[in-house]
DNA sequence: CGATTTTTTGAATCATATCAACGTACGTGG
DNA sequence: CCACGTACGTTGATATGATTCAAAAAATCG
């Protein structure tokens, strides 16, 4: 269950041994079956999620009641609302599963004392919130210049393990676009190839 | 010069009188005249800015030519391409002052030496990412979510000091419309409220 | 298997883009 | 200080991409 986890840590960090096996114990299990919450919006998101297996999503709910999804997130992602978890405030996000999952939880507390006891985390912490944020830089470009085809293109060479295991009406969620569109952008490709 | 890089950093984090000093000296000025650029496309990001006065913006140009603005920076603003400035990647993206501009700079270099100097100043570039990281969040969402009317009004709300002295052009780059659009947006604005 | 969820399709509609033209303001060099 | 050029803003007519509403077909779940 660990193993994940410490794969990614040595990927990006030089720890010892010993280091290691400390860090981990900041951690804990969960398991989510598929539909649970992680974080319900209005409720304060209190941990950070590395997920050892499954599929989640962030999405926030607009005046409309229609969903909007602002992350996926599959093994060896991170899952939280970095906002509410810094802040304190109530999350305008909700974060479920879409699959039965495994995560392993660091605390916001566990977090700080993680942090004092071995300062490589630091930046560790910080290369991965450089890369979401680099994450949501591009998206945004591609939202701006881009039409809803070439998102979806784009979409599927970037993160090909989410596109064939999420439902098209979640992709659509995530593209900006309704259901139906997704559909029809997907059969004038087809025809395109065909 | 120095004085509102000060009070931003008193603002973030606790520093003693001698820490300040020793900080600042990190940082060296640069003015930049209107449509002077600080990055361009293709060059290696190799500082970040602290903005004193003036105001800059931060661009894409995509295969069209057309410019799709991701950030704007004013007064006790940061800005860079943290991306490229991370891997020394060259950017994508171009950065030019709008207004005559006085910056303070802090290369690659002199970060790491500040930080391995100062600890404290982990924390404040990480609150500084963590903050953009949100913004960048937020503008996902509502320009998935959002007309352009709803964005505008939105853009007006958070950024009324950037919406009153950059040209409607770049707004309307920013929201991800035409200018054409963005006028008649105004105009049906104006005739709702007489 | 039946029940629900997901995907597809069609027709009408809507928001925004595009193309083209004109008006206005701005600042720069003579 | 004026005039000219360039950048910026507005407007109209038309085109287009994506949405909406409605319903059927297909896939998946319990």
């Amino acid at each position: 269950m660990f193993e994940p986890l410490r794969d990614h840590i040595r990927k990006r960090i030089d720890l010892t041994e010993e280091e290691f096996v400390r860090s981990l114990e900041y951690f804990h299990p969960r398991r989510l079956k598929r539909h649970q919450f992680l974080l319900q919006e209005g409720d304060v998101c209190k941990h950070v999620a590395f997920v050892v297996s499954g599929c989640l999503r962030c999405y926030s709910v607009d005046s409309e009641g229609e969903e909007h999804i602002v992350q996926f997130a599959i093994e060896d992602w991170w899952i939280s609302d970095p906002y509410s978890m810094l802040t304190g405030e109530p999350s305008q996000y909700s974060i479920d599963a879409l699959e039965d999952s495994e995560l392993l939880l660091l605390e916001k507390d566990s977090e700080q004392r993680l942090l004092r006891d071995i300062p490589k985390f630091e930046r560790m912490f910080r290369l991965l919130l450089e890369n979401r944020f680099v994450a949501n830089q591009r998206r945004i470009t591609s939202v701006l210049s881009a039409s809803a085809e070439e998102r979806y293109l784009n979409f599927l060479k970037m993160y090909p393990a989410i596109a064939s295991r999420v439902p098209q009406v979640h992709i659509a969620s995530y593209l900006g676009i309704t259901p139906q569109s997704l559909s029809r952008i997907r059969r004038g490709m087809s025809e395109k190839k065909a």
